[in-house]
DNA sequence: CGATCAATTGTAAACGTATACCCTGCTAGC
DNA sequence: GCTAGCAGGGTATACGTTTACAATTGATCG
């Protein structure tokens, strides 16, 4: 196949391709005959350069194939350009959506995204902490809870301007005074709950997340403040614990149903689980709505696909995302300059068909 | 809240944290009497130092609360620690698992992951390219086809032994001799297709990916081998393009539910579609799998609790994850030397319940 | 034509770490 | 007691950029 020469193929491009050990800035300079001060300058200011010597460099750049060593450009401006986001689970596909956002936003400003799961134990606290203080990104978003986190390494680095916005959920105490976007929750589990109410709902039982999650924990208070204010008794075993996860919301809705007093309908914290629950509820030989309502959380995207379609709470999902980059990235250039306000964006009941009035 | 000082706090240690401006290996090696040598030898090969000096380090360390700079290191090693994944979408949980098991391996070697996704052409192929050789990675995952990749940076850098390994499909001719790890896709849809026949299936309709997906190409192509096979004809309009995505599902069922000869059975190139499709044959009316049967493919989470639960083939995804992230680890850390053939993974049908024989 | 000034380019230092190489001092073997 | 050997620690350089500052060029104006 090696054919000898009768191509107009530009050889010497080629023979350079070849090897190409690993072409700096020093054999760009060499090759466009200036500095590697003008080369550097050729790339970050052009116009700071003549147009011939421009010309010059853009030709030795092209034919070495050169491209800038981000290793090397990080280490010295001091930024990655990757922002870590520290999230329950990816999986969930509430926080993809957020994710989007946060990545169409990223994607903008010019950021890479490095994602951190803590739902399995993948990173501690410490292991978070620590990547912060190393500089290896320049920024976090927290979307979930990491009150550990707060006391070791937070409280010491906060005073240095540390660029961390949480999303999703209120800013824990240890975390105060930084900026957050999140929708009300205690409010619109409040909805969610009073909106089972106004169908003439009476017992109403609740599968919640987990007990260290600040979002759920807002919920289960919402849910509670509306039972009480409708004068409404919450049994024992009416609120049971679930993980956020279909197989955690089917354990605990078989002990909702196995309840000496059943509920007439059940709150999910979030959509995974209402899916759980109401595939649960269908194998338990029950009907939704007819004998059971079921309401959930987050208005994920198979909500509206499940058999019956299900009522839920919306959140405004890639905009959470968005913003919370952008108060990020606002924070990274402008340091503690920029405001440190939590941000409430707008939540909606969704009505699809998996409440009804009760049957009795 | 200003005490005095009637406590025993280490007021130093206090202080000391209190600014803590940027902390360097310097700073360590001044506190500890040492040479800045000797705090990396600390760090870096314990051993070759005495236990007194260790210490003396190990004590200014913990005082300064110094953290090697991250930036620094990666640039003097030439090694970020940084793994890319590029996947057609995050929000597919198939991938979602796949990423997990990338996740753990990652984890377990020390790597962070960074994810691209492509769907939303988010990144272009020469994005992806310059990434790689800007040296911001240390190696790359590819769990989505790549052609356009291929030609421009691929191939003058294949060479250098560019660590990157393709999962969950085929490599593509231009990624020849890259390693890979993936179920067969063509026999696995062969499978599926046949499963349809054994029910007594005729008239079966395929709603398929994305014609740029290598993935969907051969399972589509499973999927005419098996019906050529048993000699069954695939009317026009029968195949139909999907996106991968429940809307893309949708859409394309009812092109097939409108058909003039309506199919009995309808193949989807990946669960995801089979929910949507499912859904949208219940809105027109018809039951499943007594109208007609639904098998889907990659058995994601969401699979058993649909109504009626999906019969689908299922990969693991998890270990095609964990592999694909310790092949390219042999990659990284061996070059070419590591092997490049590719990795098949067993796959599996699982029948549930949205497969029944044909009514009439 | 020479001087002044602006525009452009070159020089060199710095970022924080790792490590090759050298030096010191100790131990052990004779 | 002397030397060979070696382990522990210091010195200094390199990694590839960016950038402050110096130097040079070219141009404009007197």
């Amino acid at each position: 196949m090696k054919q000898a020469s009768n191509d107009a193929v530009p050889r010497q491009e080629a023979a350079e391709a070849e090897d190409m050990p690993d072409v700096s800035i020093k054999e760009v300079a060499r090759l466009a005959g200036v500095s590697i001060a003008t080369v550097s300058r050729c790339i970050n200011n052009p116009e700071k350069v003549t147009a011939k010597t421009r010309r010059k460099v853009q030709d030795a750049i092209s034919q070495t194939g050169y491209s800038p060593n981000k290793l090397a450009q990080s280490f010295r401006r001091g930024r990655t350009n990757i922002v870590m986001v520290v999230l329950p689970s990816v999986g969930d596909p509430f926080f993809t959506a957020v994710m989007n956002g946060i990545r169409g936003a990223a994607r903008a400003k010019g950021y890479s995204v490095l994602i951190e799961e803590t739902q399995l134990n993948t990173m501690t606290a410490d292991e978070i902490g620590a990547m912060l203080v190393s500089n290896q990104t320049d920024g976090i978003i927290l979307l979930a809870s990491m009150s550990p986190f707060g006391n070791e390494v937070l409280s010491a680095k906060s005073k240095r301007r540390l660029p961390i916005v949480v999303g999703c959920e209120n800013v824990s105490p240890e975390l105060a005074n930084f900026p957050s976007v999140h929708i009300d929750n205690i409010s619109a589990a409040k909805e969610a709950t009073n909106y089972l109410i106004s169908q003439g709902h009476q017992r109403i039982a609740m599968v919640c997340g987990q007990a260290s999650s600040l979002l759920t924990k807002d919920r289960e208070f919402g849910y509670r403040a509306a039972m009480k204010q409708a004068e409404l008794a919450i049994e024992d075993g009416w609120v049971v614990e679930g993980d956020l996860t279909i197989a955690g919301a089917r354990k605990a809705t078989r002990i909702l149903m196995n309840h000496g007093n059943r509920p007439t309908a059940i709150f999910c914290a979030n959509d995974e689980m209402a899916i759980g629950c109401l595939h649960e509820v269908k194998s338990a030989g029950l009907q939704v709505p007819r004998d059971i309502s079921i309401i959930g959380f987050d208005d994920i995207r198979y909500a509206e696909v499940t058999d019956p379609p299900l009522t839920t709470i919306s959140q405004p999902a890639e905009e959470i995302g968005e913003r919370v980059m952008y108060r990020l990235c606002r924070r990274i250039e402008a340091g503690n300059g920029a405001s440190s306000s939590p941000e409430i964006v707008p939540h909606k009941l969704v009505i699809r068909q998996s409440v009804a009035k009760p049957a009795s």
